[in-house]
DNA sequence: GATGAATGAGGTTTCATTCAT
DNA sequence: TATGAATGAAACCTCATTCAT
């Protein structure tokens, strides 16, 4: 048996590129990327084929987490509010400890690289959550308006908080409790 | 530099840079942006130091486009809620006429390529929409939370609402009441 | 007006890339043949497309010149003999004056680079030739094969006597006389 | 070198290599030679010391197979036509059977990568077609001319009849007769 | 001022070869 | 011996920018 592919060096690949990609945008290169995850140059390509290959590789492998988070904690039970509530923080703690996450997230959601392919691989592991959403897009206020729409209000929210709290970390935990409030106010 | 001999020739640049990034990206090269404008390679850098420049200067004028726009009509007269109203269907109307635009400006305003100094000649045309954002995120329901956290929330579900009628042209008009009244909610 | 594009560049770049093509093969780098051309590398895709369109260029700039030579002299008086010894002694000349001509231009008919469409600008090129060449394929000794063997065969004697000449360069004038009176016989 | 394991895997590989070279020429990789012979890309090496090792022992592989076909049959015996004939046969039929090895053989031999060394263990082989092509080159018609001219002139009107056959597959023993007798002319 | 040819650094990717397993 | 991951040089090509015309 020859040496095994590494996950480890997988994932350092990984990450290395969202750091990357966070600091210079989408155009960073796969040399630096490389490089900052003390690989070869030419390694990389023996884990991705290309780079487009990599870019959505990184874009589902941080969806996943994100998913996996998501759905963690106390999923089925609760009322509604409850579990929209543990979305919301949920994702709100991730997005304040992986600030290059998020940020290589959205950029990559809103450039042309990532293929229909990768967004139904994302979809599939959005489990319990997509549960939730559903309702919340079901809820009375949403009447005449797509089922989706809630959500999305909700993604955009998360991303004004995050913002915020990003800008004042003090007031953290009332800046989330606030901003929830309002955004329920809008949903509800 | 000194002053420049076509206004016009300056603006095709602009437009075509807008056109040639919402095709390809950040990454679209000032040989093809020039191509598009109709002048040669180097021409494009006698109206634009380079292409950071030209990138800042492309921000600010679709900024300052679209303040001009917002701060048409019955400004100052009128309600909050009919002037924020007028915001609303005024930034949707334009984002809808202009995709590239919209487009263009969030690609450019999540990069790291847009100076402190261009955000803020933007906000010195941001004129009596301000006020209006102003006393948007003094009102009761934004208690506690910072002043400017109204507006971006207006300006989050804008983005949301123009995405739907995007995909739902039909139903534009019904779509952004609803989502108008959404917004309203979450901030009154 | 801008700098013009110069013709003595562009030859430039094609003969360096017949020497380096000669000394190297087909995987000569473009890096070196701009260098031997004395042009930084950049330069030669402003000339060339590619490299596979630098080949193609390539193989029809030689084809030209060899058409160029072959039609020139007493074309279409004298007996067909005659005519085709004008055409032998034309190219022993050229493929022993201009030996990595003759070589780059076998090893690029041999590989698939050389497209349909080079392929049919080269016989545009032809001139008198053709006709000569198609007398020959008519005559007795040809019945039965196709009109085009006999030329075929005219240029595999005409590289046996080359390498020949090429090895014997003394021998010159004798080795063609006797070749070209066994090419004769085969064909008469 | 040691014996090798395997004389199969030895041979998978060279066939491969025969295969792949005449599908993208002499740049074929080592990898996807070694991809489709069935072994690790580290086993061609084990095999074959370098590519450059590995062409050479191709070039010679083809040879080698090619002399013992034309050694075979009823070889002292008969006319030197009747034995000239047989060798014409013998590689037409070896040629239109095995196109990539013949194509493979040219590229080979035009390039640069086969050693004296190689030609020199190339020729240890040619076995009793060599007096037949030194009586060749002793014929009256060749008086003047070097002894290897004629075997020569046998190799490149054997190339030109592949060809002619190998598009015209249904002519093959008339085109083979012609162009068989139209060789005898030029060198009897 | 306008043009576009010229530049060479830098981008992505391939590749022959090595070497840990 | 066999494997295939690892390597980094080198390949082709693009690009922002300069500058001769």
């Amino acid at each position: 048996m020859a040496r095994l592919r590494s996950p480890q060096k997988r994932q350092a690949i990984l990450d290395a590129a969202a750091l990357e990609i966070d600091a210079t945008g989408l155009g960073a290169s796969t040399a630096r990327i490389a490089k900052r995850a003390a690989v070869a140059e030419g390694t990389l390509f023996t884990y991705f084929a290309n780079k487009e290959t990599l870019l959505n590789e990184l874009y589902l492998d941080i969806k996943i987490e994100l998913y996996r988070l998501l759905n963690s904690g106390p999923s089925a039970n609760g009322t509604l509010k409850e579990r929209t509530r543990h979305i919301w923080t949920t994702f709100l703690d991730w997005a304040i400890e992986f600030p290059e996450k998020r940020k290589v997230s959205l950029q990559l959601n809103m450039s042309d690289l990532i293929t229909p392919e990768t967004r139904e691989r994302v979809a599939s592991y959005s489990g319990t959550v997509a549960q939730t959403l559903t309702e919340l897009g079901q809820q009375g206020a949403s009447r005449g308006l797509p089922i989706s729409f809630a959500s999305s209000v909700l993604a955009a929210m998360q991303e004004v908080a995050t913002d915020f709290i990003a800008r004042q970390p003090a007031d953290r935990q009332r800046l989330s409790d606030l901003a929830f409030e309002a955004f329920w106010k809008a949903v509800d």
